[in-house]
DNA sequence: GCGGTAAGCTGACGGCATGACAGGACAAGT
DNA sequence: ACTTGTCCTGTCATGCCGTCAGCTTACCGC
C-alpha cells in the first residue's frame, strides 16, 4: 500500500538508491533551514550529499518535488497531534490544562518542522493544491478534533451555540499556526516568548467555550 | 527627506528613469501574483516591461531587492490602518461595531496587498531582519493602538489587568493576519468567507474586554 | 541651434544551474 | 566468470544571471 520508490523514469529503487535518495531529503531539509528558499540548488544539495545533480534528477523531477516528498513525509506525522484534543476535558479547571497542553503542543510540532512548514505555507498561498491539501492534512488534524469538542460542548449546552464550530475551530487553529510562525515577531513587540503561552491558551478555552478562564 | 532615486551605480535617476524604475515594479508586482517567487525570473519581469534585463539591473541589485521597495511602499500604506482603531470605542454595542471594522478594513488591507505580503512573511519567517522589520511595521500600525486601547480600558477596569496589553494586541493581530493568508483554507473546512467576520470578531472583542459581546 | 554632459538603455559575454542521456560501476544471483 | 538490473556520473545543450563597455537620448548653458 506504501507504494515502492520509483526513480523518475520508473525504475523501482533499490536498498542503495533508497538510501542515497533519503540522503538527498536530508540534506534539502538541512538547506531549507539554513538559506532562503528561492536560493535553494540542486548543485547545493547535491554536493552536501556527496553526489551529483544528475542523481538528485534520478530522484526528483526538482527542488519543489522533493519538498513535496518531505512535507508529506510531515504530514503522516501530524496525526500525533490529535492527540492533544482527543479525550480531553474542557471543563473547569482542566479545560485551562487542556488549552494550555493544546498551544505547548502545536508550538512544538510547528517548531520542530519550521523550514518545511515555511514552504508548505508559502505554497499554499500562492494556490499550490498539493501544498494546499499538506497544509490543512497538518491543520485538520487538531482542527477537526476541535470542531468536534466544541459540538459536543454546544450539545451539552456549555458553549456558545450561535458560533459556527468549524469556523471557530478553524480561526483558532489559524492562530496557533500564524503565533508559531512568527515567533521571534513576539518579541520585538516586547513580548517575552514566556508570556505567549499564557496569552493563547486563554484565547483558546475562550474560543472553545465562550467563557472567560477560572483563576 | 525622502532621498533622491539612485541608480545602483550612484547616479541620480530623473523623470524617464523613474518613469522605467515604476514600471519594473509594477510589472514585478503583476509577476508576483501569478507566479510562484520562487519562479520569478529577472528576464520575465525585464521582458514584460519591454525592456532589458541589463536595464533592471540598473535600478535593482536583484529581484529580492525590488521586492523590498515595493514592500516598503506598502508599509507606508499601512498608516491607515491605524484609522481602524484611534478614536473608536469599545464600549457596548459600538464595541462590537469596532471589532468588526477592524477585521474587515484589514482583510481587505491584506487581500489587497496579497502577493507582496505573501513574500514579505516568507523573508520573515526565514529571519531576514529587513522583511521582518516592514511586516513589523503593517502589523504594528495596528497592534500598537491596540495596545493603548487595551491599557486605556484597563485603567479604567472595563478589561482583565491580568492580561499583558501588547501580548494581547499581538496575538489578536497575529489571528487577523494568519485568517487573512490562509482564506481558502476555511473554505476546505466548510466555512464560508461570510462566516469569517461573525466569528473573527467576537474573538477580538472577547480579546481586548475579555467580555463576551452583546447581542 | 550647438555642443557638452549626464542619464538611460542594450548587446554581448563569462559563469553557473538546469535537465537529459548514455555509458560505466556495482551488487546479486547463476 | 557471466548476466542482469540497479545505480551513479561525465558530458552536453540550453537558458538565466549579473556585469560592462559603448551607444543613444535628454537636458542645459550659451
Amino acid at each position: 500500500m506504501t507504494g515502492q520508490v520509483r526513480t523518475v523514469d520508473g525504475r523501482v529503487a533499490g536498498r542503495r538508491g533508497q538510501e542515497t535518495r533519503q540522503k538527498l531529503l536530508d540534506c534539502l531539509r538541512e538547506m531549507l533551514s539554513t538559506s532562503p528558499y528561492r536560493d535553494v540548488k540542486v548543485i547545493d544539495v547535491a554536493r552536501m550529499a556527496g553526489t551529483s545533480p544528475a542523481t538528485f534528477y534520478q530522484y526528483f523531477p526538482d527542488v519543489e518535488g522533493a519538498v513535496l516528498d518531505i512535507a508529506e513525509e510531515m504530514a503522516k506525522d501530524s496525526v500525533e497531534l490529535k492527540e492533544l484534543i482527543d479525550g480531553k476535558s474542557w471543563a473547569g479547571k482542566s479545560g485551562t490544562t487542556t488549552s494550555e497542553e493544546l498551544v505547548d503542543g502545536f508550538l512544538a510540532f510547528w517548531r520542530k518542522n519550521d523550514a518545511i512548514l515555511r514552504v508548505v505555507t508559502l505554497g499554499a498561498a500562492e494556490g499550490d493544491k498539493r501544498f494546499f491539501k499538506i497544509r490543512m492534512t497538518v491543520l485538520n488534524s487538531v482542527a477537526k478534533p476541535l470542531a468536534d469538542a466544541i459540538k459536543d460542548l454546544q450539545a451539552k449546552g456549555q458553549a456558545d451555540k450561535a458560533q459556527d464550530a468549524a469556523a471557530v475551530a478553524g480561526s483558532l487553529i489559524s492562530l496557533l499556526a500564524s503565533a508559531a510562525e512568527h515567533q521571534k515577531a513576539f518579541t520585538s513587540w516586547g513580548v517575552k516568548v514566556k508570556d505567549l503561552k499564557p496569552t493563547l491558551a486563554p484565547m483558546v478555552y475562550l474560543g472553545v467555550t465562550g467563557k472567560k478562564p477560572p483563576r
